[in-house]
DNA sequence: ATGCACTTTAGAGTACACTCTAATGCAAGA
DNA sequence: TCTTGCATTAGAGTGTACTCTAAAGTGCAT
């Protein structure tokens, strides 16, 4: 299945100004081109913009973004791949441990805003 | 207890620029100065900018840490520092979502290098 | 009193991740 | 064929959040 860019611009929510921005970079690999030069997606890579939205989402470093898109396609390279996945996984669950101190450090506020209220009642 | 910008810039591991910009900003409220006109922090200060890098760090925006740097010394003003604690936790709750959706995902990933690997062993 | 390591400020510079502009070309319906 | 609405590119511009510079003042040990 192929797509404009228009097409991957409304599925994956991303500007067209960005899918040719990470083109550039190389967060994607280069785009097959139809004969006027137009860029026509397909299905993989349509699967690697969902994957890389994810992992950007959740603070992947572009630079290891680019070296993942750029090893993506060598079966080779699957050991590498594993090693930045687990180091993001790795991120990932200190990042689950700073969402966990801030919720805490928030419900303490409110116990604190509780109390301050609790003792203007009192009076 | 009172700590010069040095003291603070270690203890919160911003760097004395950073503490500086956030106080122009005011995201900091603005600090003591002693007869040089040297900054002195106090402990409240020490306190708000603990508080402040935990929920800057779990994407509170800048416009909202300057709001509630602006109001959180007025007791009146409790009920809107819930509001703004509770839509940040509601924000922290949405990031705990996308956390576990990309770990899913990276998951998935590791079934199919698995897969493939496993496929190579049998030939 | 001299030196050195601090502090202050306004404002300039940087890095990142887009975001847009301008010039140009392609596709297709009236 | 003309117009409208897409696409392309290089490169300029933007906003954010710092990060640093330069010039000047302070504190304190030698």
């Amino acid at each position: 299945m192929n797509y404009s860019i228009n097409e991957i611009s409304r599925l994956t929510k991303l500007s067209k100004y960005t899918l040719r921005y990470y083109e550039k970079e190389g967060l994607v690999p280069k785009i097959k081109r139809n004969s006027s030069g137009y860029r026509i997606y397909d299905e993989k890579d349509l699967e690697w913009l969902t994957f890389l939205l994810k992992v950007k989402e959740t603070g992947m470093p572009i630079q290891t973004l680019k070296r993942f898109s750029r090893i993506m396609f060598n079966p080779k390279t699957i050991p590498e791949r594993r090693k930045i996945l687990l180091e993001h996984k790795q991120h990932i669950i200190q990042q689950q441990e700073k969402l966990q101190k801030s919720l805490d450090a928030i419900d303490k506020k409110f116990k604190k805003y509780d109390e301050i209220q609790r003792k203007s009642i009192e009076l």
